[in-house]
DNA sequence: AAATAAAAGGAATAATATCCTTTAAATATA
DNA sequence: TATATTTAAAGGATATTATTCCTTTTATTT
């Protein structure tokens, strides 16, 4: 048996863990519903819950899973409103990203936040109370940050769809 | 014992099944880690298994909880983009919106969809293998979508935050 | 055909969910 | 303020169920 260069590397061990069709399958189920079995992954996918079991260990051990999440009904806990901002810095300097970044991510009103390309820099998904609220954390909070440019937001009205599917399994 | 006029359409069953401190904290362990047992929580809260098996019971039936997921690491999996696209119609004719979001409800390739207000009626998170997908996918499926006006995109970079917990709780 | 890897099957262990009874706490009532 | 009533929590016991391990069989690859 021959090894490639980079699996020489790591002494016969493959860096690039590939998936193949079953653990494929496995992932989409588990996405769907982090409390599914072994034993009832294996019935839906025609195998033993054994080889079953063992690949989803695999999967977590290897990273391919990363954790797994409750997801809250949230507006059924407290109302609250929905913002996308888009955010430009005056220059697109490195340190002035890196600063901003570090800065968004201790406030637990920025739920997501991305780094774009095109008109703005970054893109944050904000969750507050109500308006006012909103309001004040972007007034105190973003609009405060060092070399910040433009700012875009939108305010969602609607969730129509969240599927959480990864589309590409 | 008095009943408001909602209690007593209810049979003496409050609709706003309102959530106490305890609640809010078993939440908050569920959506960092769906795999948290009553036991563990309970230690965590210096609480007995029991309350915390028939809270966590109660909060999965009332809704609450919506479901559990895997979260995958998705880079690991398959190279992928991300692109996050505003959409306008020509006009916000109700009809035009409802079949605006039937179709891309269809669309696996877009993960999330919001309606929002401003100067656009729709963010769309989109995930397809590569750029050329993405042409494709925006030239095939969305702007042969009928009343289309007004398409931007920001193609993400960096997913730099996502902390997918909801602040309020 | 041989060797390796994966899957199957079964069995045992361990842990958790679930139930029931008792105790404590909080609230309402006298 | 004391007492009664209701609700929630505690504690323990049981039964179910999933994990985990080991051996055998099948499939795949060389």
């Amino acid at each position: 048996m021959f090894l490639n260069e980079f699996e020489q590397l790591l002494g016969g061990k493959s860096i690039m863990e590939k998936l193949d069709s079953i653990d494929r399958q496995i992932l989409r189920i588990l996405e769907n519903d982090a409390k599914a079995v072994a034993k009832s992954i294996a019935d839906q996918l025609g195998m033993t819950k054994t080889p079953v079991y063992e690949r989803i260990k695999r999967l977590e051990t290897e990273g391919f899973i990363k954790n797994y999440k409750a997801v809250l009904d949230t507006t059924k806990i407290e109302p609250s409103i929905t913002v996308f901002s888009f955010v430009s810095l005056d220059a697109q300097k490195g340190s002035l990203m890196d600063n901003f970044l570090e800065n968004v991510a201790l406030f637990n009103e920025v739920t997501e936040c991305y780094v774009v390309g095109g008109e703005f820099d970054f893109l944050l998904k904000i969750t507050v109370k109500n308006p006012d609220a909103y309001y004040e954390f972007a007034k105190t909070r973003i609009a405060t940050l060092p070399n910040i440019g433009a700012v875009k937001s939108a305010f969602v009205l609607n969730e129509a769809k969240n599927s959480q599917h990864f589309p590409l399994l």
